[in-house]
DNA sequence: CCTGAAAGTAGCACCGC
DNA sequence: GCGGTGCTACTTTCAGG
């Protein structure tokens, strides 16, 4: 679902400041805002309200923290798209949502209706995890070979 | 491609200390350390020195700002299955590296090689950005109309 | 892992443009 | 409107236990 702005009918105006600001914060979100201020060349004070300004618009949703997921002994990466079988397109929705290991899901137009990002293990985990969806649903899936886009930022206005 | 770890050979282990900490930093990844030190229950001091580890340990890559995409004007989001021709494997992963509205992109196992994420402002720019693409791959897009489940962190060891 | 002191940082009120 | 300065309170860091 889209998020609602604070200002509802257009997109945000930024100036140059505003996306070296978010530039630096996608880079590093936890650097001090002094630090920030003498990126963009500005005081502390006036870099420490663009920031507030960007969270009240809702440019910045928020920040967080990039885990590795191979640390974690998530040594394989899947994507799979899921078509529910006829009737079954909440519960599957629901399923999905349930099973931690999938850390991201999207509802798509198509003849898949979801397509989410599976986190494992090892490959057995595989099977285990996916019969609790294809009892609802066909599935079709892809291992991660590497990611030559990391998520990144888009172009800024 | 896999990132390397500090300990090479197996998954780190967190305690769950180290649990609540990174669940805190998903959270808000800008809260002082005095406050995730309130929330695990442990002094400022000791909570820093676990969060300069997991970052040493690998288990932390970084951390960053989620932006809105709404708020930048881009209000369609498209998930783009990339098959290169024979031959454009290579020059169709430079494509996509070098347009900036994809936002990610993963090398994937089977028929499609490729699957991207793409901010557009409207449905017009998708042809638009596709077409650099189709010259050297077939493309299947499907729009997104929801998510979910948005990033979120996999189960922790 | 904790306490305590020193350095650095953030938030606020106020001023200038 | 937007940005700068100076003050106070808080936060981070380092020492030592």
């Amino acid at each position: 679902m889209n998020k609602r702005l604070a200002s509802p009918t257009a997109s945000v105006m930024l100036d140059e400041t505003d996306r070296t600001l978010l530039s630096a914060l996608a880079d590093d979100a936890r650097q001090p805002v002094s630090e920030l201020a003498r990126r963009v060349g500005l005081s502390a004070p006036s870099t420490a309200e663009r920031l507030r300004r960007l969270e009240a618009q809702g440019v910045i949703e928020g920040f967080t923290v990039r885990l590795n997921p191979c640390a974690l002994g998530y040594t394989l990466q899947a994507i799979v798209r899921v078509k529910p079988l006829p009737g079954q397109l909440h519960l599957v929705e629901e399923v999905i949502r349930r099973i931690p290991e999938f850390v991201e899901c999207d509802k798509v137009t198509g003849d898949d209706c979801f397509i989410a990002r599976l986190y494992l293990h090892s490959i057995d985990q595989l099977d285990e995890i996916l019969a609790k969806v294809t009892e609802r649903a066909e599935t079709s899936t892809a291992i991660v070979k590497s990611t030559p886009v990391a998520r990144r930022l888009p172009p800024l206005p």
